[in-house]
RNA sequence: GGUCCGGUAGCUCAGUUGGAUUAGAGCAACAGCCUUCUAAGCUGUGGGUCAAGGGUUCGAAUCCCUUCCGGAUCACCA
């Protein structure tokens, strides 16, 4: 039984014993004492003052003065501040927790059982026709490290990436590379696949724009006028309409036009494949639009005959969501094809085929908070059991100081490009550091990897996910202060002293002798430690990586004082200096294990 | 216009299910600390009407209502 487990405990049965009335552990608030008071735990008493029929402050004596006498193995001492009660835990109670934390490799973590849940996560979704960039990163970097937590909460994860391959979008790449490509591969251009495509793509847009201004000049030469001429324009561009006609071929399989998307596509996740591995981003299972996006129309055909949707007389299939408080929601075009939320209804059809899943999240932008409503209704309708709670993890934009990102004018912040600046600044930044021992090169620039993805992931995810966040490409992401790097830091000095101890032949034993002279600084640190538990459990109930990366901060920030006031290796107290490494080994522990449910890895030195 | 989400220091952000005279970090600015385990660190100074107003109660940045500002969305686009 934990501390905290204790003293409710003891709350419980004290207020029962005092008062005779019956309260449940919930009701009970303990939290971490403020700093400017003593003691580590406080009980706040307001809830049973009611029960008791007394003043606060009477409350809280006499609950103390139980405490004290009937958990003495915990409660060392006491105090009333108002109605607050102040509990100082015995310092062997510490120990007792450290010693508990450091037998635990996986402190923290709930391993899942054959009964646990099994949750499906998608995230990342792109489309094959341009470079990841920034936006996609935060994306990637979000749907990574909740699978990871949700993990540690004792689930069954599978992670799955659903990759758009077809539609236009992809056709007008394609058309721009038959007609200006010449030919060219990645490989004789010596680019990865997926720039070699975007490179394309922007190019039919530029060709595409200029047709359009100069349509538009002539209708509006001819009398029409100017909006109205410039939205024809947009539909009558000669290279549009060959791009629609591209993708009328691809429908109908035409094995020209098929065997170039193939050709291409394949470009497309080698370079993918790249970035994503870069990123230590990875999946169990990819469902591709090109094959699922004919299934959602066999799924709404079967609601329709049930009675949910309804057919209009142009042929299109629609839901009726007003009784929901939404709109009318289009199924099926008129023609018969499919539109967006098909796909996605077929697509959750194969999954469900393939996985027994008991819940379903999404990793989607919240600019389709709506889409996501309205699918989780459709769902729930068609008699997916997931279908009426799937969530929907929302995420905020990146924004850029000027604005949004927006690939068609050219301002975004291409992932492969962010990532190698980043490796090379954390680089150049070690190399200016005056070390005094010399780190060979190749491991040098694993660290400017680890140190330079790191600082990069930990800005994306301490921000909490349903906010839009601010990238300045002008001012780098800094390695000072709350920052990955200096986190893995401490994690880097904590390693350089148990190395040191390692060669000086201390063992550290798992055990603490539990009469060791311990300091304010130190059982705070281990308060801290044991709130990692907690930490996980509640990333895990919000869906909040962010609150991962808040916790490893301040522990870090915590160490760092510690680190700063107290000698460990120079601690002439033996008991005491295997008691600081043990509290520092558990730190590191503590650390690498958070930080690696984001992503980020921790260096042995830097 | 309807719906949803945000608004905390000059800037970027924390603030666990309402809790303690003084709302916290980091960056930027300024001032200190390396003969001692890694100074990517530590310590200090300045900086706030928690968008505004009302309500709920022992107690509100946090919950409710109104208003203001910003964003998203409401397509036979994906």
């Amino acid at each position: 039984m934990t501390i905290e487990e204790k003293i409710i405990q003891a709350v419980v049965a004290g207020v029962k014993a005092l008062y005779d009335a019956v309260v449940i552990a919930d009701q009970v608030q303990l939290q971490k004492t403020k700093k400017e008071f003593e003691g580590h735990l406080t009980v706040v008493v307001f809830p049973f003052v009611k029960i008791a029929r007394k003043k606060p402050e009477d409350v809280a004596a006499e609950l103390g003065k139980y405490l004290q006498d009937n958990a003495q193995d915990v409660v060392a001492n006491y105090n009333v501040v108002k109605g607050f009660l102040n509990i100082v835990v015995s310092p062997a109670s510490w120990i007792q927790l450290l010693n508990e934390i450091s037998a635990d490799e996986k402190f923290g973590f709930k391993e899942a059982t054959n009964d646990s849940p099994l949750v499906m996560i998608e995230y990342s979704s792109p489309n094959t026709n341009k470079p990841l960039h920034l936006g996609h990163m935060r994306n990637n970097l979000l749907g990574s490290a909740l699978a990871r937590i949700i993990e540690a909460n004792g689930n069954k994860v599978v992670k799955t990436n659903i990759v758009n391959d077809r539609g236009i979008h992809i056709c007008k790449s394609m058309l721009a590379w038959q007609k200006w490509g010449n030919g060219v591969t990645p490989e004789t251009a010596g680019k990865k696949g997926d720039h070699l495509i975007g490179d394309f793509y922007v190019l039919f847009d530029k060709h595409y724009k200029a047709e359009c201004d100069e349509l538009a000049k002539q209708y509006i030469a001819d009398g029409m006028g100017e909006e109205e001429a410039k939205e024809k324009a947009k539909q009558d561009a000669p290279l549009i309409k060959e791009a629609h006609e591209m993708l009328v071929k691809w429908e109908h399989n035409d094995p020209e036009v098929r065997q170039l998307w193939k050709t291409m596509n394949e470009w497309v996740y080698a370079g993918f494949d790249e970035t994503y591995k870069m990123m230590g981003v990875s999946f169990d299972k990819i469902y591709y639009e090109s094959d699922t996006y004919l299934e959602g129309k066999e799924k709404v055909l079967e609601g329709l005959e049930k009675g949910l949707f309804y057919r209009r007389e142009d042929g299109s299939v629609w839901a009726d969501l007003s009784s929901d408080g939404l709109d009318e929601k289009l199924l099926l075009r008129s023609d018969g094809t499919s539109v967006y939320m098909t796909q996605d209804i077929g697509t959750a059809k194969l999954r469900y085929e393939d996985y027994p899943i008991d819940k379903m999240i999404y990793v989607v932008g919240n600019e389709q908070n709506y889409h996501f409503q309205v699918l989780s209704l459709l769902l729930d309708k068609l008699g997916f059991e997931w279908g009426k709670d799937l969530v929907h993890f929302s995420y905020g934009m990146v924004e850029l100081p000027n604005g949004k990102m927006k690939s068609r004018e050219g301002t975004v912040v291409d992932a492969d490009e962010l990532m190698a600046d980043m490796i090379e600044d954390a680089y150049q930044v070690s190399k200016e550091m005056t070390k005094k021992v010399q780190i060979p090169e190749d491991e040098a620039h694993e660290i400017a990897r680890k140190v330079g993805l790191g600082a990069l992931k930990y800005f994306i995810l301490k921000v909490d996910a349903r906010k839009n966040m601010l990238f300045n490409p002008e001012e780098s992401i800094n390695f000072n202060g709350d920052t990955g790097p200096f986190i893995q830091y401490t994690y880097a000095r904590i390693a350089s002293i148990l190395r040191k101890a390692e060669e000086a032949g201390i063992v550290v034993p798992t055990a603490i002798d539990s009469n060791v002279v311990i300091s304010e600084k130190e059982t705070d640190l281990i308060q801290k430690l044991n709130g990692f538990k907690a930490a996980v459990r509640q990333a895990g109930q919000d869906y909040s990586p962010s609150g991962i990366a808040n916790y490893c901060y301040e522990l870090t920030k915590e160490y760092n004082q510690f680190y700063h006031d107290f000698s460990i290796l120079g601690e002439e107290d033996e008991n005491k200096k295997i008691f600081r490494l043990a509290l520092s080994k558990a730190v590191a522990k503590v650390v690498r294990l958070g930080m690696g449910l984001l992503g980020i890895e921790m260096p042995e030195r830097m």
